[in-house]
DNA sequence: GCCAACGTTGGC
DNA sequence: GCCAACGTTGGC
């Protein structure tokens, strides 16, 4: 069992558009970064729980917990000619990227900001918190899961 | 909108 | 395989 930190921008998809799909589940498609594709399908498991992070929006932050539901499996919008992810170069009988289906725990009552995490002592060495980390998937220590946890007290 | 940082691409 | 050029990310 893993914690991840799982980044999205909610102009394009945010808490909100979880919350309101069905059975408050959702896939997340779109991920186009070998690295992130590599733990994806590696690493992450049916039952791991992960922080679901806002980018690239007034105030950046946590704002709540998901759990992976279903592992790795293709992800289509990279064979849809329309779709703003498509991959000419996976071919359906091979596909060159994953996704993962997440489904809502928790939505918290307000936002661990990134400035939070940032005065946080315990989170010093946070992959989303170090200079140039471009991973839209990260990996969460058990130590810095209940760190999180903790600040929502 | 700026810009640092990093990934990807493609010529050689 | 090197590396310059380019594209993208994301905080500010």
């Amino acid at each position: 069992m893993n914690y991840w930190l799982m980044k999205t921008e909610p102009s394009v998809y945010g808490i909100d558009d979880l919350a309101r799909s069905r059975k408050k589940t959702d896939h997340w498609d779109g991920i186009r970064n070998y690295q992130v594709r590599n733990m994806l399908r590696d690493d992450m498991q049916k039952g791991d729980l992960a922080l679901f992070y806002h980018s690239s929006c007034p105030e950046p932050g946590i704002v709540g917990i998901v759990e992976i539901v279903r592992q790795a499996y293709p992800d289509h919008t990279a064979f849809d000619p329309k779709s703003k992810y498509f991959d000419d170069k996976s071919d359906p009988n091979n596909p060159r990227w994953l996704m993962v289906d997440v489904r809502l725990k928790k939505r918290f009552k307000r936002i661990i900001s990134l400035k939070a995490m940032r005065s946080n002592p315990a989170l010093t060495g946070m992959r989303i918190l170090a200079k140039g980390n471009r991973l839209s998937i990260t990996p969460v220590s058990a130590q810095q899961w209940q760190s999180i946890v903790d600040m929502l007290a």
